[in-house]
Order: C-alpha cells, then sequence, then structure tokens
DNA sequence: CGGCGGCGTCAAGAAAATCTCAAGATTCAC
DNA sequence: GTGAATCTTGAGATTTTCTTGACGCCGCCG
C-alpha cells in the first residue's frame, strides 16, 4: 500500500461528476475504481479492499445512510461523503454513521484532494486491511453480502441476529460484555434487555451451532458476557 | 481516557466563541481548557495531554500554520481548525500542515460536536494498541480479551477470580491489604468476608499454580494480604 | 504439652445467571 | 387491515458461581 499507488473506490452516480473524479484523482498518484451504484462499490470494496472510499449519498439503489453503516458493520476503509444536501443535521447523521468526512457540492477539487490526503493519513496507521469474510469452524460469514453459511447451507439470520454477530465478529477472540453488547443494538439506552440479547443468543446458536446445548464458538462467560471462539491452528 | 471524559483544549481568542465552546461542551460531555493566545494552547498540550484541540487560525501571538506544524513535530493529537477564512487554498494549507479537519465560521454546534467525535474516534484507535497482557512465569493474561493461559492452556476463570486476578496484577510485586482486596472486590461495605476471599485465593492457586501447596506467583504476606510475585531477571 | 489464631481445602447449600420454550407485541409489506 | 416475520417478554428448568461452615495444618506462646 505504502509502496504502490492509493486505490481510491468511487461510489457516484453522476456521470459527471465521476468522470471529473475519473481524470483528476490519477493526476494525483491515485488508481480508482468506479461503481455507479452502492451494489456495485460494495463488491469491489470487498474484493479488492481500496485504501479510501469516495461515497455519493444521493445513490439509486439504497439510502446513503445505509451504505455507509453497512460498510461500517465490517470495514474501517476511511469514507469520505460527497452530497448535495446541505443540510447539517444530514452531515451529523452521516459522520456518526461512520463517515469521517462530509463534502457538499460543489466542492473544489483541491480541498477534497486535501481532505483525501487527511483521510489516507488516518487509514495508514491503521493496521492490515480487514478480510470480507470471517470463517470458523465450518462457519463463513460474507460480511460484504452479507451472508451466513454453515456448512456450505445457506443459513437466513433476522436483522438481529446478524448485527448480534457481526458486532462479535468484530470482537473476535475477546469477550464482549453485556453492556458492550446492549450498547451497540440498541444503543446506550435499553441496557436493561439483557433477557432480550440472551433470547437472540440463543436463537443464534440454534441456527449456527451444531449441538446448541454445547456451543463450540459462541461462547458464554457467565456474569460477563459472550465471546466468539475462533479457530486455533493447533488443533 | 475511556475511562473519563475526553479533554478538549480550546485556543481560540475570541471570546464571544470560547464563551460558547465553553458553554456547549461540558455539556455533551467533555472537559474543556482553554487558551486565548497559541503560546498558551500549547502549553496546556505539553501539561495535560489532551485528546483532542480546537485551534483558530486566527491568534495574536503566532500565525495559525504554524501553531498546527509546531503541534505536529511532537504530537498526534486530533486537531480541528477554526476559521474565518473560506479560501479553498488555506485549508488545503491547513489541512496538509497536520490538520485533521476544517471548519468555516460561522459553524454550526451540531456540526462541529459530530466532527469532534469523528477526531476523537480517530484518536482513540492510535491510542488502543497497548500491550494488554500480563506474564509471569508460565502464565499469560490477555487483559484485552479476558483470558488466562497457563503453559498455553487457556483456562476458565470466573468473574470474581478473574477480578482479583487483576486487582493483583495492577498492583503486581507489592504487598495488596486483605481490607484493600476486600474493598475492590465487595466494596466498602462487606470488609468482614475474609474467609470467602481466602477460599476465591485458594481457587486461583488451584488453577494456576503448578502445585497449589507451594504458591510460585500468588504468595501470601501473612497477617498482611497476598502479593503477586513477579518475575525475576536474574532467575 | 496443649490451646490459639491465621490459613488452606473441601463440600454443600444458597444465590445468581443463563437457557429454552412459547405466548404476546410489534413492524412492515402488500 | 391482514399476514408473515421479527422482536420482546414471561416462566420454569438448568447451570454456574458464590458463600458458608467444618475440619486440618502449622507455628507460636504460655
Amino acid at each position: 500500500m505504502a509502496d504502490s499507488k492509493p486505490l481510491i473506490v468511487v461510489i457516484e452516480d453522476e456521470a459527471p461528476i465521476r468522470r471529473f473524479l475519473r481524470a483528476s484523482l490519477p493526476l494525483h498518484g491515485y488508481r480508482v475504481l468506479e461503481a455507479a451504484t452502492a451494489a456495485e462499490g460494495i463488491r469491489h470494496l470487498a474484493e479488492q479492499r481500496p485504501d479510501l472510499v469516495i461515497l455519493d449519498l444521493g445513490l439509486p439503489d439504497m439510502e446513503g445512510l445505509d451504505v455507509v453503516r453497512q460498510i461500517r458493520e465490517w470495514s474501517e476503509v476511511p469514507i469520505v461523503v460527497l452530497s448535495a444536501r446541505e443540510r447539517e443535521s444530514d452531515k451529523i447523521t452521516a459522520l456518526d454513521a461512520g463517515a469521517d468526512d462530509y463534502l457538499t457540492k460543489p466542492f473544489g477539487i483541491g480541498e477534497l484532494l486535501a481532505r483525501l490526503r487527511v483521510a489516507l493519513r488516518h487509514g495508514a496507521r491503521r493496521a492490515a486491511p480487514e478480510a470480507a469474510t470471517y470463517e470458523a469452524g465450518n462457519w463463513s460469514v460474507d460480511l460484504a453480502a452479507r451472508r451466513v453459511f454453515v456448512a456450505d447451507e445457506e443459513v437466513h439470520l433476522t436483522p438481529t441476529e446478524y448485527r448480534l454477530l457481526t458486532v462479535l465478529i468484530r470482537h473476535a477472540g475477546k469477550v464482549v460484555t453485556h453492556r458492550q453488547l446492549l450498547r451497540e443494538l440498541w444503543g446506550d439506552e435499553h441496557e436493561d434487555a439483557q433477557h432480550t440479547l440472551r433470547v437472540h443468543i440463543s436463537q443464534l446458536r440454534r441456527k449456527l451451532e451444531p449441538d446448541p446445548t454445547r456451543p463450540q464458538h459462541l461462547m458464554t462467560e457467565p456474569g460477563v458476557g459472550y465471546r466468539l471462539r475462533e479457530d486455533e491452528p493447533g488443533k
């Protein structure tokens, strides 16, 4: 990454802007991969592991905020948002959803480039790029496509179940506190719904574990929380 | 830092804005330290190690850009720049000098707060990689994952056992009084459960010590308390 | 020698946390 | 408004953890 040109994925449906970026960015030492839809952009993300994403919020196939959130479920790649909307609340929600910067159109190319450099500075410090799929035992979780397989059979998870699983994956190997899970799933408010959490864990086990009675990966740490056990190479 | 409110240093000479920030930021969970000049601000930086800096570019005693550059010579603290200047070139030079964000006055408090959260997110990630494991003999305690290994075999500890161990680790090498342990584990109230404490120590030894009869690390100091013996380099 | 206090171990009952099933709510699309 | 999917809540069974009491060991002092 440091030794070759940074790769930027541009997710933008307006052709003129895309053309503009396609022309400008390479002049400044970046490689560019384009996508006109969110789905295509996310596919690029998963396959190419770019160093940065430029994301237009006004995409045809998906709500812009949801794109940010979905990327953030599994990737920490820096996201620079472009948007025609100037409303402060739009900026706030986008930034809180996980975007790293927010530029309103029309923007100057110079400022965009400078902000890209800032975002890449941050990204460069980050450790090895994350994998787009998580594997453990005979599980396989395709984080980009939001699909889960057990022994090559696809398993359907409800939204909550899936989010719970991604939180555990994000902290794989570590114990995740009840409180932490509750906060990530339901927000700071409902830090009381312990019981609900247990039920969802139970459901996940029923769907993913061969023998839900004796979990192989979805371990409970009594009095503390839950932990996703990773494969141990030596075993 | 994670356990207390983030500290923000505000370097700003305009009193109204300073007053405004002094009023708003604490309402959103931040501690604030103010400086009206660059020199004072830099002094605060060096002494307090804040989590973030809000910097006005129009300071009386120093050119704004130089402030950024000077801070960056020795600190990576996130810097959010406020400026009345809208010129694109000003933004670019500030960002390239090391600023993490750039807001032009007048700015909305909501957007400022959102961008502060982004900058703090980055800062937190940078500070995170602490070697959070304790080693002694053939023990290895992964404090981040809350896991304990003895001779590469994972050992399961109950919540109380684990907390007891972490207290001793926190004071590794030093004697920890009975009273101190009781207070840390059960609160000021139950300073009588000496016997219970002994049982837990016993359990810990059974799980961690090769020969619980002759402890290598979980030493008892008769009449006083317990002590976690560290490795001695000379052995 | 014999009693005493501090300590460690064991085991049993009490307490707390967790799991599971199933019955209401709720949500969302149609 | 209806129905399907999902989420939440309740209750009882089950598991894990904590506490307590009994007992034995050891060193010390009278």
